[in-house]
This record gives C-alpha cells, sequence and structure tokens, in this order.
DNA sequence: GTTGAAAACGTCTTTCC
DNA sequence: GGAAAGACGTTTTCAAC
C-alpha cells in the first residue's frame, strides 16, 4: 500500500513542511501547477499516511523547557515481555519525545526535554523503577544547534 | 522580551500542537473561550516566538529515508573559529535533523537522516573532510519506537 | 475583555473542457 | 488530467458593549 510520488508531489511535500498555512493558490503557483491538482494530490498523500499531523513547533525555553537530554540505555533483557513494557513505558513518558531501538552495544536512545535536571532525575527514577535496565548514560545538552523536521526533499 | 503565558495560553498552545489545522472555533470552545480573544491570544504568542513554524509532519520511510542515525562527536579543538565552522557546516546539511553542544565527555550530538547507510556515510566524509575531530561514533536506528515535537503543557 | 457582525479569503466540490 | 466556478466555512478586522 506504497503511495506513488512524483516530483511535483515532493515540491508540494517540501512547501507544506516550509509553511503549512500556506494557501492552496500560492502552493500551486509554487509547483507550477493550480488549485484542483494540487488539491488532489495532497488528499492522496494525506490518505497515503505520507502527510501525517499539522502541528506547530513551539518554543521550548519560553514554555520553561530548560534541560534537554540525550539517554543512552544498555539492557540486558531483551524478551518480547520485557521490550513491550519498555515500549509502554515510554509511550505514556510525554517528556520522551524521541526513542529509537539502536543496533550495537548501546540498545536504546532517548531524547527526553524537561524543565530542570531535577524533573530529569524524577524521570530517571520513575524509568528504573518500571522496567530493568542495565546501563544508563544521560548526555545534557548545553545548547540545541539545530532542530528541524524537515525531510530534504529536493536532491 | 519575555512573553507571560497563562493557563488559557498553555491549553491554546496545547491544542495547537496536537493538531494545528482545527480552526478558532474550536479551539475557543475548547479552552471555555471565543474567537476573538483566542485569535488576539494566539496573536501575542506567535509575536513573541512561543509559536514558531507551522508545519507536516511527513513519513520518512514513505520518501525514502530508511536510515537514521546518531552520531556522538569528540573534538580536540575547542577554539572559536572551529567552532564557528563546524556551526555553519551542521547548518547547511539538510540531513542533519538536530544537533547539540553537550556538557561532558562527547562534545557533540547529531540525528542524521538519510537514505541509506551509503548515504550516511557520503555524509560523514564530508562532514570530516570539512571539520576536524577527533572521534566519531554512529548509532544507527533499528526502529523509531517513538517520535513527537510535543511539549507536554498541561501538568 | 467579550460579543457579534462584516469583509476578505481559503477550502472543497462539482461541472465542464 | 486540468480549469473554472460556486457553496460553504474560516480568518481577520472592527465597532459596540
Amino acid at each position: 500500500m506504497t503511495v506513488r510520488i512524483d516530483d511535483v508531489d515532493r515540491k508540494i511535500l517540501s512547501e507544506l513542511q516550509r509553511d503549512a498555512s500556506q494557501s492552496l493558490d500560492e502552493i500551486a503557483r509554487k509547483v507550477g501547477s493550480s488549485k484542483t491538482p494540487v488539491w488532489n494530490r495532497i488528499r492522496k498523500l494525506r490518505q497515503g499516511g505520507v502527510i501525517g499531523r499539522q502541528t506547530v513547533i513551539l518554543d521550548a525555553e519560553s514554555l520553561g523547557f530548560e534541560a534537554c537530554f540525550f539517554v543512552l540505555i544498555r539492557t540486558s533483557e531483551h524478551d518480547a515481555v520485557w521490550q513491550a513494557s519498555f515500549l509502554e513505558a515510554l509511550q505514556n513518558r510525554p517528556e520522551v519525545q524521541e526513542a529509537h531501538r539502536l543496533a550495537g552495544d548501546i540498545d536504546y536512545i532517548l531524547k527526553v526535554r524537561v524543565k530542570n535536571a531535577r524533573a530529569y532525575d524524577v524521570f530517571y527514577q520513575a524509568l528504573i523503577s518500571e522496567v530493568r535496565v542495565h546501563n544508563v548514560t544521560a548526555l545534557l545538552s548545553m545548547e540545541e544547534i539545530k532542530s528541524t523536521t524537515m525531510l530534504p526533499l529536493e536532491d
């Protein structure tokens, strides 16, 4: 169930990720087409799951989220039950913004956004009491140099 | 120049990050207010930089971005010139979705989204030819368990 | 600070080429 | 598949309370 994506689709997606508040007319002009075909393509891409949530990016600092940690996790348990409970714990914690299962030596990496170091400790204590992990390393971000959700669609 | 944010603002922001395509009426109803005041608050939050870009989240896999790496970087150079050139290199590379300067042992972490392992190698070779780095470790994501830009505003 | 109304604008559908 | 047009809803402004 894969959607076929051509160059015009890619241009539309590129515009939408740059600024999702643009009007159809504006997008149509930029991609060299007109309202109806652009609208049909967007609908197709939405239905195909290529276009997901429409959202606004908020400024974390203004809202008091002043600490960001990358957490490297090693575990000794690799069975399905453990994995399911770990996964659920991550999904339920809103401070976890990203979670990836990794290849190699380190098993998981998390990106955790919290108000301050104390809030991270609360998170950490809660997590290790819920699921067994072998080894945890927290990397504290001093400065967010770059942060984007944009995919580079124009090659 | 900090914007004061109250509970109503937080509810509005929360709704906007959940679904930025909602109408003013809908948001107003949910936060227990009406169109005009909600509109004025949103404008204030936008001007104050609390609300940033409005975007759509695209499905990386559908678009052929099948590899995601977290890159841990150690450097021996810490002078301002080196840092500026490193920063610029990261800003100019669209495959770098996140870049943080860290406290401690590891100096930087990047999140790099590419089409495949070969594309990562191209990126890596280009980066180390542009700026001197002491040590680089790449962590390959096998599975994106969670990925969100939402901040937990309701405490 | 809220309400309500009006004008401008955008979306989505339908019809025709 | 694309253009045009229309019905409908939304945004934005403004005047009154």
